[in-house]
DNA sequence: TTGCCACTTCAAGCCGGCTTGAGGTCAAGC
DNA sequence: GCTTGACCTCAAGCCGGCTTGAAGTGGCAA
């Protein structure tokens, strides 16, 4: 059992140091110890930060992915799976409606966009609210 | 010609004054004027609010959206729509995959998500970068 | 034993898109 | 003419997810 410390599992993961640190503080992963100042983690690290990267992936907040992060293996409730299921699709679904007005668009031969009634259909839609702005978690940098 | 003052722009759109003014700080809109303090704009200023509205939901930065927003009426380059359209391909791909990821995480029987053999394929992917974290713009509030 | 250097901590900064708060100003109504 | 109250400006704050920088510390090689 030579565990792996933090600058491996940065190197092996590509979750960068200083990530792995924030991810402990907020009580996302853990370490087992240290070996001199540097924390080291049991091996199952890998694993829960795919986990993480999946939780992230699928929209959780790390709050939300740390409440469901147990220490032994993750404990999942199948309803807010389900949950963030449709919010993904209905995610899709604006997204879809998004894309096809683009693709009409930019193909679209009226002289102007405003002159384009698919381009007035989707900005109706925006207008309407119909489509929402993402409204997402924010990028690190 | 009773140009719409701010308040009025902001009843009828949605949009709050605050919002206005923080727009036309950022060079999206203007105000054609004062009518004593309140700012008063032209009435199509409801069809930029609109464009700004597409824009963001199409994923576009407020700076990339004042940067296609020509005096008379919006100049957008076809080029950028379809690149947008081809980004938004992606994502909903990718969403996709962990939509249905998850759904099926959720039905699985399999006694902990680990030993689901669906969850640890799309744990896989997240791992591998295969579909990324959300990376998008942040919400206001 | 001394120097190096990668690690450490802690606080602060950054990104985008706004909102909020303090303190000022103007037009309209009484 | 004086109050009211909605607007104004300007600066600062907030959200999430990190990164960055200054200053400290430990282990290892020479």
């Amino acid at each position: 059992m030579n565990y792996p410390d933090i600058s491996e599992v940065a190197k092996l993961s590509g979750v960068p140091a200083s990530t792995l640190r924030y991810y402990e503080e907020k009580g996302l992963i853990s370490s087992n110890g240290r070996r001199g100042l540097k924390r080291t983690f049991d091996s199952d690290i890998y694993e829960k930060l795919g986990l993480i990267a999946l939780g992230r992936a699928a929209g959780f907040t790390l709050d939300e992915i740390a409440a469901m992060m147990s220490p032994d293996g993750p404990r999942i409730d199948r309803g807010r799976l389900t949950e963030k299921a449709d919010e993904l699709d209905e995610k899709i679904r604006q997204l879809t409606v998004m894309r096809d007005g683009l693709r009409h668009a930019s193909a679209c031969r009226a002289p102007s966009h405003m002159e384009c009634p698919s381009f007035r259909r989707i900005l109706r839609a925006a207008t309407s609210g119909r489509i929402a702005p993402p409204a997402n978690p924010a990028p690190g940098k």
